[in-house]
DNA sequence: ATAATAATCGAAAGCGGTTTCGAAAACTTC
DNA sequence: GAAGTTTTCGAAACCGCTTTCGATTATTAT
């Protein structure tokens, strides 16, 4: 690999100055300058990275926690996150950053998250798609490490949120303006996210004299192919069954579909349906999902300014951000008389 | 952050020995070793990746070009593709590589991917899910870097491929079986994998004697909605309607069964459809869509074995490895009454 | 012409490690 | 106890680049 060094030799100057002409410094003649920068292009010169990065500490790297397979988050979580990551990452590539996973493997060794971004010197770290309760992830967390994370509730990193309180108003309403009154919520595990959704959805019920039941509310585990089916079933079977069903994300909002026309039940005729997140797959299907559309491309650009903030300023201060939710009406529904 | 002068100052030896001790050098003592690590460890050192990397001139950084945003290319062969680097991952985490996205942006110039993994001095680059054709990735698989491709015809580099004749010969052979003689393959564009996947169909079609004319085989686009739905449409008009089609791939599957849905057409009564991927996307949708599944953890694992030798020998020699595929019986087809 | 100022350059130290090689100390061997 | 071995260690060079600061030269003002 070519060098400053080979450069100086062949234009006649010091390493010093190919260094200044090839950073724009002002104290290099401008005949000099075209010299050396001809002379760079012509024996492929590539500046390393490794050596920029010892000398300004400062790596222009950015590392992404990001769990991509477990049995839990299966590829359509990894989809939905996907979106948000292509985003991010689109973002911080226009400012100059190279995103890196970090793992937790170092040659031989098993070392924690925060380790190896040490190691690699990270200049920050976006978490997504990941389990918050992992120690390892804590740990990051709570370092001195600039960090943002996506859809965890916490009080030491900024994070962002998609409007889930919001977004469970607007389906809600929008199935209590076509009439629906008995309507069944199938959430995911509850958590911080989980909790604001079932707070909207209990608010506008209550705020159009619905009354809810614990029966209103069903707990299935998010993107668990079983239990989901399980639960749906559950709820089909009731004396009074729903007139329409929430579901906890489009995932579980298409199996549900698959369940409720395996059981001889359509849709909408028989029983409406909605999903959130606002996947492709829920357009691929027949009907079409209604659902929420989470701004993925919002939540990773806003993810990116934030951090980049973080790094460049070096101010860490916890900023929660939302970003806004949009109702996508599908063929899912459809409106009942009033009894 | 802790460097070794500071853990030699502490002990009281030399930064040689402190390195030495981290590395596991034989002629250091035994208790001069003890006392190192320990102080390095409550000093909570960690080694600057960037600084071995100028040493050892290894800088454990796999470059990965996968576009994952495109017009053409949307989240379903990102979907497809991400198993594969996830696979990819896994295996190279193993090993001790990180993984790097390689963009073409470094700072405030636009760069090629070349000059980017140059730059960052990347020990070899994976190249998955990209437009071969630009002049971009060329540059890079002609380079002297180390490069695997997947599903990339070319006579360079590595690269891993799918079964792709074996896996058209298996769908059309399970078509033939099921007494189809009329079958339609809305196949991609032409490329080296579309062309291996034709040349099954046509073989296995010719095999069993069912005569091939230009009305079975339909060119659509990859990943195009429009498209596909179009010529889905045209197949379905036409006079003799065929009894099966073969997808191009499980996302176009998906397509057409609505398209097919709509059209009031039931599957697998009226209409038999098969795809070609693997998706959990073929398997949410009623019918179950009956496939091809590629080994994607196979491919992943393949590429990133062939990579690391690469690195770690030195030598390119270009190898093509091809990986296994399954048909996998959903119950979008069905057996018709021979005329 | 002289003093003051501006433009241009390079020596050298530093970033945080690795590795060679010779020296010193500690053991063996006979 | 002398000679030969083995252990253990550190000085120093090196990886490729940045940046300070003083020196030199060119330019301008007086």
């Amino acid at each position: 690999m070519i060098t400053i060094y080979d450069i100086a030799k062949n234009v006649g100057c010091s390493s010093a100055t190919v260094s200044k002409a090839l950073n724009n410094y002002p104290d290099v003649n401008a005949m000099t300058r075209k010299k050396i920068l001809e002379m760079a292009e012509s024996m492929g010169y590539s500046p390393n990275s490794q050596a920029q990065a010892l000398t300004k500490n400062k790596t222009w790297n950015i590392g992404v926690l990001f769990e991509t397979e477990s049995e839990i988050r299966n590829g359509f979580t990894h989809y939905f996150f996907s979106q948000i990551l292509e985003s991010f990452k689109k973002y911080t590539e226009e400012l100059g950053y190279d995103l890196t996973f970090v793992s937790q493997k170092i040659g031989e060794n098993k070392v924690s998250f925060l380790q190896h971004v040490r190691r690699r010197r990270c200049d920050g770290v976006i978490i997504a798609n990941y389990d918050y309760n992992d120690q390892n992830a804590l740990e990051l967390i709570h370092s001195k490490i600039p960090v943002v994370v996506i859809d965890f509730d916490n009080d030491t990193v900024s994070s962002i949120f998609s409007e889930n309180y919001e977004g469970l108003k607007l389906l809600t309403q929008h199935l209590i303006d076509l009439n629906h009154r008995n309507i069944v919520y199938i959430h995911g595990q509850r958590n911080y996210v989980t909790g604001e959704r079932i707070r909207g959805f209990e608010d506008t019920m209550n705020a159009n004299n619905c009354k809810i039941t614990g029966d209103h509310l069903v707990e299935s585990a998010y993107y668990n192919r079983e239990n989901i089916a399980d639960k749906t079933r559950l709820v089909l079977a009731r004396d009074k069954r729903p007139t329409a069903i929430i579901f906890s994300d489009d995932y579980a909002a298409v199996l549900g579909i698959k369940v409720i026309q395996e059981a001889g039940l359509k849709i909408p005729e028989d029983i409406s349906v909605v999903g959130f997140d606002g996947l492709e797959l829920g357009q691929m299907i027949t009907p079409h999902l209604t659902t929420i559309v989470q701004d993925t491309r919002m939540i990773g650009e806003l993810a990116a300014k934030r951090l980049t903030e973080i790094i460049e300023t070096k101010n860490r201060t916890k900023i929660d951000i939302s970003v806004g939710v949009k109702l996508l009406e599908g063929a899912s529904c459809k409106q009942v008389k009033l009894i």
